[in-house]
DNA sequence: AGACAAGGTTACATAAAAGTAACTGGTTGA
DNA sequence: TCAACCAGTTACTTTTATGTAACCTTGTCT
């Protein structure tokens, strides 16, 4: 609390003794789960699995390549699965991994904060 | 779980029962407390009032300016407020408000979740 | 055959976020 | 006086994100 956390050196330079170097945790964590629809596409799929045109529908605002490059990126961060439920009607569904569901605590928290307090 | 979000109608046309509505929580919440250095500033914070100066050598990689875009950002959402800490020596501190502390819960996890999962 | 669905892809355009570097104007201590 | 500190600002540039609209292939329903 009254710590120092800077120090000035002989030739009176102040320099950070905690730097937080670039991608402290925080950022890092960020970077996964904070990309516009990426939190909202995870919580659609807490429950069951998801076909594209249904995610898409409800998400209304995103777009079939915005979803797209989103559902890539989630999952190269292994966050869900994309599985081919049937070729020959070909349908593919995207479910959440379990590595997705460690999400989903404080994805909880962030939406219960949000209803709270952002407008 | 087996939930029906989906129907038919008629003219076999399915329509979303459920659409997330544009702004839906995650998403403004994420709005929010997501934009790069937003999450680690109130970090930073947390403990005690921070100095423009002191907070740019902390987050090694930000620029004055975008460490400044961010501030004021973050200083309309009300997460925290300046405060002249005297004039003449000029001197600026940054602290955070009561509502900014409502968001520490979820950044902490998110850090935990980081800190864990993601490299 | 024609309309519609599924699950995308492609090319392009725009907008928002982030960064660089130089600069300001005042203060302070050697 | 000179160098370094404080708290920024300004003018750009680059990068990343997001979005629009048209198109494609396979398939089913009527």
């Amino acid at each position: 609390m009254g710590k120092m956390e800077f120090q000035t050196d002989i030739s009176r330079r102040r320099k950070a003794l905690d730097p937080c170097f670039e991608p402290c945790p925080i950022e890092r964590g960020m970077r996964v789960i904070g990309g516009k629809w990426t939190g909202s596409i995870l919580w659609h799929l807490k429950d069951h699995p998801v076909r594209f045109n249904d995610l898409a529908r409800q998400l209304g605002g995103a777009s079939k390549k915005v979803l797209n490059d989103r559902l890539k990126q989630m999952e190269e961060n292994k966050l869900i699965k994309r599985i081919v439920i049937s070729t020959r009607p070909f349908a593919v569904s995207y479910e959440i991994t379990d590595f997705g569901r460690t999400a989903l605590n404080f994805l909880e928290e962030l939406k219960d904060w949000a209803i709270e307090h952002i407008v």
